[in-house]
RNA sequence: GGAGAGGUGGCAGAGUGGUCGAAUGUACCUGACUCGAAAUCAGGCGUGGGUUUACGCCCACCGUGGGUUCGAAUCCCACCCUCUCCGCCA
């Protein structure tokens, strides 16, 4: 969430940095909430000074063996007051915070204008699209027909459309490519590897962003404990330093997980409904970072560096793409996108999603880390990357890596993981 | 799943209705002593919020949420978590 002090001081700046977004942030109506907040605040706190000196009076009246009628008469009357008043209270104070959860990050000056997708910023691009000469295949054709290893019926008929099975090779692709990046990241980036629940309660929820806004997005499980499944990995990484302080020495904090997710995809009905582009479940390799404050920015570039390592080693082209004000996150303050080049589709198509947080999880989530500049404990800040989707990395692979017969290339890092240079057309 | 024990400050550990936000120890910080260090002595040392030019003052927090009471760390209820034993299980 927004630093409150900030919101209570300057409403007006934080106004004009979210409607950048899109976002209408209304400030009369904020302000008369917490001017409401206030005067509720001091006359319940006043109250309960007054009960809590007239409590100890009769405390004391009774200790000298003098007669606490009065006192408690008064008492009473006070413990009544003071019911309404919190009541009040309590009332304003669950509006605020219904208010202040509901808006998004602010974003950083570097985020380019705009409303929607089409105003990203390209801002690099690696390698070439290969020249094929013959008519690129997507990797339904390649993995259902030529493979045989890719099954969306089987998907379908186990669950439901936006599932697939994979067997044979392919499931052994999907395989090498996970274990392959982990080893990067862990052995070549300096992450520590993680595993960690793939069902998450609603407070990690609320700390990382997803809720209490996105519920729709997100399976929940049917029990006692209100389960959600996670849509990412960043849900149950990042909420590791939930409600932790953290000593400066262990800073940064690195660490990698690869997990399923799971995403209802409500709201994107007709929306990539051919192939793995869009399921309800997929696998992905996250990189989580927890900084000091002054060392996010660069840690933003790095942790992108080590997303775009994965599609270099692999030899897919991509592009970088900064997220426009319109276009980006709730949580994020800033946003590259990994977009990597489809033959298929004879299109970049996101593959991995690289956000600097700042301080709006850690605020959410109580995370903070000791400064020793003051002392004191401050929020920290997080970071996120795909590194990268797992299914889509696949996808890229397969379409990237055909031949004229069907056959697939497997890139020169993912053989020893793969145990074979080609799959080969059936 | 059954039975039992327990959750208090960085850690350990008192506190079972009334100046308790919490004894004491330890860790940490500052000062004294010392050439320096250790030891010793003195002081300081939680988080969040409100208010104040400031010193300060006030409120909340003893796993979480309710309840009883003039007053709750302390009593009652529900839930969560941890540990021990039994059963079951990958």
């Amino acid at each position: 969430m927004i630093d409150p002090k900030l919101l209570r001081a300057s409403p007006d700046v934080v106004a004009a940095n979210l409607a950048r977004r899109g976002f209408n942030f209304d400030v009369p109506a904020f302000a008369s909430l917490e001017d409401r907040r206030k005067t509720a605040q001091i006359e319940a706190d006043r109250l309960r000074a007054e009960r809590n000196a007239n409590a100890k009076q009769v405390g004391m009246a009774k200790g000298k063996g003098e007669d606490a009628a009065p006192l408690l008469a008064r008492g009473e009357l006070l413990a009544q007051q003071l019911v309404e008043a919190e009541a009040a209270i309590n009332g304003v104070q669950a509006e605020l915070d219904a208010l202040q959860m509901g808006l998004p990050n602010l974003l950083q000056e570097s985020v380019p204008q705009g409303t929607d997708e089409s105003a990203n910023l390209e801002i690099r691009r690696w390698g070439t699209p290969r020249t094929m000469d013959f008519t690129p295949r997507d990797h339904v054709e390649l993995g259902e027909r030529l493979a045989r290893g890719m099954d969306f019926e089987a998907g379908a008929r186990v669950a439901g459309s936006r599932f697939v099975v994979l067997r044979h090779d392919i499931a052994r692709l999907h395989r090498a490519l996970g274990q392959f990046m982990l080893d990067l990241h862990t052995r070549e980036h300096g992450y520590t590897e993680v595993y960690v629940p793939y069902l998450a309660s609603p407070a990690s929820l609320r700390g990382t962003g997803q809720l209490p806004k996105f519920e729709a997005d997100l399976f929940a499980v049917r029990s006692e404990q209100n389960y959600y499944l996670i849509p990412t990995a960043e849900v149950p990484v990042t909420n590791l330093v939930r409600d932790q302080i953290l000593e400066a020495d262990t800073l940064p904090l690195k660490m990698v997980a690869h997990s399923p997710c799971f995403r209802s995809e409500a709201g994107a009905a007709g929306k990539d409904t051919r192939g793995m582009i869009r399921q309800h479940q997929f696998t992905k390799v996250e990189i989580v970072q927890i900084v000091a404050p002054e060392k996010s920015q660069a840690a933003h570039e790095e942790l992108t560096g080590h997303a775009e390592a994965v599609l270099q080693r692999l030899e897919l082209p991509y592009r970088v793409v900064a997220l426009c004000g319109g276009d980006i996150g709730f949580s994020s303050s800033k946003t590259y996108d990994l977009e990597v080049w489809l033959p298929g589709q004879q299109k970049y198509r996101e593959i991995s999603s690289c956000s600097n947080f700042g301080d709006f999880q850690a605020r959410r989530m109580q995370a903070r880390w000791r400064n020793p500049a003051t002392g004191k404990p401050e929020p920290v800040h997080t970071l996120n990357g795909s590194g990268v989707a797992v299914g889509r990395a696949l996808v890229a692979v397969l379409e990237n890596g055909q031949n004229a017969d069907g056959s697939i290339n497997i890139p020169g890092a993912l053989r020893p993981y793969f145990g074979a240079e080609k799959i080969a057309a059936r």
